[in-house]
DNA sequence: ACCTGAACACCGTTCAAGT
DNA sequence: ACCTGAACACCGTTCAAGT
């Protein structure tokens, strides 16, 4: 009934793809490679990955919901402002982590049949969720929008060593951080009269 | 004395694949192809280039360059605010008119060898001095380094349709862009008591 | 001194054949 | 139903040989 069982996983393919891409790079991960990792022979793994390609999209897919879950892991719920510092933070911290992914991630979606959009909209919902908190719901968009605008391409430059001028690097990027959110904050509250945040404890890092 | 004079040049070469990049992405720069532009057979190219890796690189450093004049090309010397509200939009104008090459310009830089940062700081000269202008010089680093982040930020998600957000995005960029200029702006005014701009003539766009 | 054909190693992918 | 060896097309690169 069964005569060749099947001796690797889609998930153990994708899991080696996603560790060779960490360890080196879009290069290091070649089909004689991924099937090394997982003991099977490189043609195997067109049964279970119609191509290279859609293998480094999967992978791209699934860093996208770890950034997701990482922002939702160091949202408190009582201070939106604390909060979205610390989804700041935590989003550059995953992007050292995983410098190679994070550069896969975010340099995927070619123009060729594009990824789900979903997933995305998902893994930000945490942030436009404290953005509304912050600035109220009309505006949370344009205010997410330039939240992980600012923190993306400090990322993105930082890993790039782009532009390479000197100086802290850390306090650069929260005084960045500081400063937006204070000016989201102060901004909403001058405009719209509302007083951000519904519990004044002292959840501010 | 001339056995075989040179049928191509460095330059020809480069710009082989500067069109090549543009016109197909990255996969589409083979030595091949580029041997086929410039009229020549792949094993010549290795007279003039010592590697495709190489040749991408010095694409990537001719768009830096190139990006340095788009932003030079804009400065009007009158208003600081309004020149670097210029620049901004220069930057991303030219990443919409070469999306590839814009990807390739800040997706390179890998470990291995780095790029001389003496072009990239050549390139963001301009946007120092109007940085300098608005908040100071000893502000203007961490300014540039603010505005630089959210322009570039802006760009690369947009062009990766990233976290695709609805809306309208050009007066989306021009909001953050205006948002950001007028907070350094008048945050500097506030911390040093400075007037920023020696021209009150409405060069304000 | 540069160009060329032939060759090498490597890659993604296909496919008939095994079990 | 999945795995395998062999094969194909393509790539970057090398090199001896041409002129």
């Amino acid at each position: 009934m069964s005569p060749a069982p099947a001796r690797t996983t889609d998930a153990a393919i994708l899991a080696a793809a996603r560790d060779l891409l960490d360890e080196g790079g879009p290069d290091a991960v070649t089909m004689q490679a991924v099937a090394v990792r997982v003991g099977v022979r490189a043609p195997s793994l067109y049964k279970h990955v119609v191509s290279r390609d859609a293998l480094l999209r999967a992978v791209a897919e699934d860093g996208i919901v770890e950034i997701g879950a990482a922002l939702a892991a160091v949202v408190r719920g009582e201070d939106p402002a604390s909060d979205l510092r610390a989804m700041a933070h935590a989003f550059r911290s995953w992007a050292h982590r995983t410098p190679n992914r994070y550069r896969h991630v975010f340099a995927s979606s070619r123009a060729a049949d594009r990824p789900p959009t979903g997933l995305a909209a998902a893994a930000v919902a945490p942030l436009l969720e404290s953005c509304a908190m912050l600035v109220g719901p009309e505006r949370a968009l344009e205010a997410a929008r330039l939240l992980t605008a600012y923190v993306h391409g400090f990322t993105s430059m930082e890993l790039a060593e782009g532009f390479g001028l000197g100086g802290s690097v850390d306090s650069a990027f929260a005084f960045g951080v500081d400063t937006l959110v204070g000016a989201l904050g102060g901004a909403s509250e001058r405009a719209a009269g509302r007083v951000a945040g519904s519990d004044p404890g002292g959840a501010a890092a």
